[in-house]
Order: structure tokens, then sequence, then C-alpha cells
DNA sequence: CGCTTCTTTATAAAATCTTTACATCTCCAT
DNA sequence: ATGGAGATGTAAAGATTTTATAAAGAAGCG
């Protein structure tokens, strides 16, 4: 089991050792950031599975950071604040904030609230092994199986296919994809996706010129089933 | 669009009243019980799609009540409480509460912590598909079935049906689709609509020369049903 | 270096859309 | 009822867009 992963995104440094302290005792693995614009770009490369922010901070609000977070970060936000006021945890809410917390916390219902949130998302987005007919995908320890033999898949390669079986049966745009897996910016590098969708059919398909599991929808995406 | 139900568990009659006029007032439909037990059943025969769970109830706890709805019950359930125990706070969020409130709470913030567990929950549980006699129309995952068969759309062709499912019923005239589907400029193609009602009644009629799902209202336009 | 992986470019192939031509239907005036 | 004009349906051609594939160049890494 590996650990789960939390951005702390505060520009106090004693609150973040505080919480760093109180997270990493109880298994959690911690990345920081001081400022909104740092914390935007470590969650872009790391991905945290969620996110704790502070409202007040030097470059850019706490509101604004959230606003441009959701965006494309799926994962649980937490807010912290040293204000109690009702207009900032409404607001918050509304920008799909998953909790609002007041300082000081107590870290037990913190940690509560982190379990909390975590838990609701797994278990609506993440799923430990996906099988579908030949193939078997092991999300945890990114094997991927046809036919019970083992595949050799680039890191690329296994990202896409994780997308698609993570959203099996659904037609997936060219730009979602793109934004998920080379990030923002590349929403308009449909090529890209086409040579990766052509190498992913030759290793997993059986007859590549007739694919089963990734189909096109021209115009739209791909669907995988 | 019909109003979210919301189920109040709480003993008090005032805190009641007035959760239910601040709620009516927003639009959500309200059903209320004043002890666990019959909160229960009521819930189990409404299935809301949300539960304001008091803490302190005459009959069982709070904590009893949450236990056992969560055993079958998925939507969410905010605890609401006079109470700011920390170990109340952390077993009901361990227990599978999606959020805790102190009394006494500000309006706003409750009705947007509500707004907030409701919408969560429906973009992870719900799927709005529509369903028409033989055919079915997911409108999220972009999947159209037909007898549970999978049918193969184009683009346009998915993108016209989907306009007429999500107005069932009603007369769409050529100008609208034409409008709606190829844009402003292409009011007068109405050449292209026959071209693709006749390709789409093809594959989504069992009899195309005499359509039942999208008819014809000569001069005027087509009618979905 | 040698190897793998990723990015680009070029081009062939396939799918989809547009246009044209003509058949068929509908409904009103005769 | 009957003929005909306008509206609608069908089929098929071409034009256009989208997709697939190979293969060359660039970048990262031991």
């Amino acid at each position: 089991m590996n650990k789960w992963q939390i951005l702390i995104i505060d520009d106090e440094p004693q609150i973040r050792k505080l919480l760093q302290i109180n997270l990493e005792s109880n298994d959690y693995k911690v990345i920081q950031a001081a400022t909104g614009n740092e914390g935007i770009s470590l969650c872009a490369s790391h991905t945290p599975d969620l996110v704790l922010l502070d409202i007040g901070l030097p470059d850019k609000s706490g509101q604004e950071v959230l606003k441009e977070l959701r965006e494309w970060y799926q994962n649980p936000i937490i807010m912290l604040s040293v204000l109690d006021g009702e207009k900032d945890i409404i607001t918050a809410l509304d920008h799909g904030a998953t909790d609002y917390l007041t300082k000081p916390f107590r870290a037990g219902e913190l940690l509560a609230r982190i379990r909390s949130a975590i838990k609701r998302n797994i278990t609506t987005v993440n799923t430990q092994s996906i099988v579908c007919g030949d193939l078997e995908i092991d999300l945890v320890s990114r094997i991927i199986k046809k036919n019970n033999e083992l595949l050799k898949l680039t890191s690329t390669e296994y990202n896409l296919l994780a997308l698609f079986a993570k959203n099996e049966g659904k037609v997936l745009t060219h730009q979602y994809i793109l934004r998920e897996i080379w990030g923002i910016g590349y929403q308009t590098e449909t090529q890209y996706l086409r040579v990766f969708v052509g190498t992913l059919r030759k290793k997993i398909e059986s007859d590549y010129t007739n694919p089963l599991h990734i189909i096109t929808e021209s115009g739209v995406g791909y669907r995988f089933q």
C-alpha cells in the first residue's frame, strides 16, 4: 500500500511544519508550497490525492487558486482559514472546495475530515484493478496482463490505458484525454494521441487492424470497452 | 427539474421548523422525523437526496442512526449537533457522515454545504440517461443503445439525436435545429437535415419506412417521441 | 555512446459531410 | 378523385475532414 500524498499550500512556515508533522505521523506523504503559483505547479506535476489550501496567500488569494485548480484537478481540496467569514465559506464551497476549516483547527478533526474526503474520493474515482475481457489492469502496481501474459508498456502508454480503463464505456474527447495525460496546454496536439493509440492498439488488440478495445469516435475522441 | 428532497431528523420542533422554512425557500422538498427510528423508516421509504441528522435524539443516538443508515443508504448525511466535541465529529466522519456542523449554525453556510454535498453526489453516482421506448441515450457517456445494443452514430448524428431527446415531444422547427447543430448561418440548409434525419432513422427506427421516433411535421420541422 | 521513449512530419486510408439529382409524398384547388 | 406544386425522402457522387501508420529526428538515460 503506497501512501496518500497531500499538498499543503500555506505561506506560514510554522503552520506548514505543524501540518507536516501531524500528517506524516499519520502515514501521509507531504509536499509543500508557500505561494499560490508554486502550489498550482506542484499540484500539476505531482497530482496529490488531496490539497490543503490556505485562504490567505501572498501572491493570489486562496479562492483564486481554488478556481484555477478546479479547472482540471478533481481530487479533494480542503480550505483552511483564520477567517470565519460566512461569505468566504460559501464562495469556497460553491467553487468546488470539498471542505472548509477555520484556524485554529483541531488536529484530530482535520485528520478525520481528510480521511473522509479521501475515502469518498477513492470509492468513486479509484479502483484497484480493472478487468476488461482478455485485459487485466492493475492500477496499484501498474501491471498490464493480456491473456495472463505480461505486457510491456511505456509510461505514457500505461497512463493512457489506465485513463481509458477508469472510464470504460464512456466516450472521452481528444481534449480531455490530452489534458489528463499531457497536461494543460496540449489540448490541440491530437496527433500525439493518434500515435499513442496506434502503439497501444498494437500491444493490446488481438487484431489491431480491427480494434475491439479502443474504439475511435470520429470527430470526438475514443471509447474503451 | 424536480426538487431535491431532504430528510430532517431532529427532535426539536423549532429547529425542524427553522430548517424547513430555510430549505423550502431555497427550493428543496422537505420531509421530517422527530426520532431516529422514524427517520430510518422515512429514509427507507422516500430515499431522500440528503439527510440532516441531529446527534441528540430521544430513542437512539444520531451516531447509531448514522451507522444503521450507512449500511444501505449512499446519499450525503450531514450531522448537526449542539456539541462541539472533537470525538463526536471524528466518529461521525469515520462512520460515513458527509459533513458535521455545530449548532447554532449559519443558514448560508448550511445551504452551501448542502449544495456542495448534493453536487458531488450527483456527478459521481448519477449518469442521467434518457430512455425513449427501445432507445437509451446517455448524454454523459455519449452512448446510444437500441434494445440494449450499442449504436454507432457519427458526431453530427449523435448531436442531432441528443437535441431531439432533450426536447422529447416538442416540435422543433428546421431553423431551430439547423442553428443548434450547424450554427448560425445554416438556417436555410434544410436539405442537410433531410439527409441526416434519413440516416438517423435508418439506425434508430425498427422500420424506417414507417418511423415511430422521429416524426415529420410537414412544413414545420420534426418531433421526437 | 547505444538504447528507449517521445515528438514531428509526411502521406495514405477511411470516415464523414456536402451537394446534386431524382423519386416520393402531402395537401389543396380543381 | 385527380393533378400538380411544394415539401420531403433516398441514393450516390465528390469534396473535405479526420484518422492511421510509418518513419525520421530529438531528447533523456544508463
